[in-house]
DNA sequence: CAAAAGAGGTGCGCAAAATGCACCGGTTAG
DNA sequence: CTAACCGGTGCATTTTGCGCACCTCTTTTG
């Protein structure tokens, strides 16, 4: 809208890091762009920006403008879709970021669920860490986070969070297969692939051997991408490691999941969260209701 | 600010009733200020006033809307005052919704002691019964609000709270004021003049004597002032009632104050309060917290 | 060390947006 | 029925905002 115009420019420019670079992104001339900056810090009351010489940058006013205008901006969508379902219809626009284990079963058929319910209801996902999650939470980038023991907390509201032990992940047949649920060390004499250190299991795998002393964790193959480490395991004799919501038990095509043991390695908790203090819109609110008893019926 | 125009005069039509009247307050023309409401909604994409022939009323999504207008103006203000902590200045204005009783010592004594330290910070002071002192906090008039038995509490965040025992005031001298603490029995027998219902203590003092069957409770005069009833019993050998908040034992000036028995009445409760959920400003939220600092001292 | 490049800021003419004025059609109170 | 108000609209006028050319200053580069 367009009483918000200023505060779309004061990011642009914040984001450029010169107006001039920001006046290009936003087509416009650099000359009215600045005219624009320098008659908001005049009525505002305090500059916002630092000058310096090669371009400009928030100085901390400018930077808590910048949380204001998100606010403002978010707030303002908020109240657009609590008007349209006043008025009837079912708009909305719900951003999630989350970890990799939610894309292929849990989050489409969440999302397959709730808009059955409510067309018109448009979905981003996004996946991102559990660092990067907490601060797409709080740039109002994300509206929730659906992530593996995120890292700060600080202005991460946790909605609902369940326990989810680490399955080992191998091909149908395995020797490993034969037990309902595997111990650690058995599982560390077959070669191994591994996510990266910025994963929840691997921290926990890794905190699980240091302090069982018989052997320690070297895995074969580091992956960011789970789907990899998933087909590799058809390949070899090796195992990988996965979260069971990103399981589908029933159609594992070749795979098979065996629980590690709960006295070896601690279980990784999923955590729904949102920005600490924000009043959701009312999609987003209602669609983190739906996953927040998903994951508690998935829990028993 | 500028970005604010819209809702300012969205606001004036919608306390006006009717746009003409509306544009007349703002000094603009009708024409104008009809054409800026039609402009709103079609960028809003929603009516927010309804259309009657005698004038316009906001309809729901207006009632939302001016609620989030009034949420944007406040969280301006805090953050203004945010950038002036940083900036080393010390601005701010501190609005408050209070009961008679703080008028005379309590609040001067708080204000002053503030100030002192906050030069250039300045205050609203707004007498309202417990009903309206709420309703205030809830349109952003008055940023916190120190009132007896506030009514519904609904938007009322409690910050702090203390028990206040009623005390009957009287001429120094009267025979009542012989006791240390003084039964209800023994000063119903005494002319007394009473606030009216909207008032906390009458309301306690109504229950406590349908409860005690002996006497009933009929003042021989009722004031909305409890500056006059303090003054009517200097005249005649008449007790009045009041919090001790109110009163300046140090000071009584030919009076006397004795509290009635906890026995016979409850207390009267003092409720340091904000509106639910909302960040004050930095200013109010620190005045906030002196205030209530001074009540539990008074407390104990 | 000088020139070039790139930064924010400014004066000026012009286009776009907002305003004021006069007026329209409709409803209501007397 | 008429007078008083109401919201809405066409048009001239004023205000605001924009683009262009150009300034000063710092940093980079040859």
């Amino acid at each position: 809208m367009k009483h918000l115009q200023d505060f779309r420019f004061i990011e642009a420019v914040a984001r450029a890091g010169s107006i001039r670079k920001a006046a290009e992104d936003m087509n416009i001339t650099a000359s009215a762009l600045n005219r624009r900056i320098n008659r908001f810090e005049e009525e505002f009351g305090y500059e916002i920006f630092e000058r310096l010489p090669r371009g400009v940058r928030l100085n901390p006013a400018g930077e808590l403008l910048i949380q204001h205008a998100r606010a403002q901006k978010s707030d303002l969508a908020r109240l657009q879709s609590q008007v349209a379902d006043l008025s009837g219809e079912r708009r909305g626009h719900i951003s999630i970021a989350c970890s990799q284990a939610l894309l292929p079963y849990f989050l489409p058929a969440q999302i397959a669920r709730y808009r059955s319910d409510h067309t018109g209801v448009t979905f981003s996902v996004n996946v991102r860490d559990r660092v990067e999650a907490e601060r797409e939470l709080s740039t109002f980038s994300s509206d929730i986070a659906l992530v593996f023991e995120p890292r700060h907390l600080v202005d991460f509201e946790v909605i609902t969070s369940i326990a989810q032990p680490i399955h080992v992940v191998m091909r149908a047949g395995h020797s490993l297969a034969g037990n309902r649920t595997v111990r650690l060390r058995d599982c560390l004499d077959y070669p191994h692939v591994a996510p990266s250190r910025q994963f929840a299991i691997r921290v926990l795998l890794d905190d699980a051997t240091k302090k069982s002393h018989f052997s320690q964790f070297s895995p074969i193959a580091e992956s960011e991408s789970f789907e990899f480490m998933r087909h590799y395991v058809l390949h070899e004799d090796a195992i990988a490691f996965q979260f069971p919501i990103g399981l589908d038990f029933g159609a594992l095509r070749g795979l098979a999941a065996r629980p590690l043991s709960l006295r070896d390695v601690a279980p990784g908790n999923l955590l729904l969260g949102q920005l600490r203090g924000r009043t959701l819109p009312v999609a987003s609110a209602k669609f983190s209701h739906q996953l927040s008893q998903a994951l508690q019926s998935l829990a028993v």
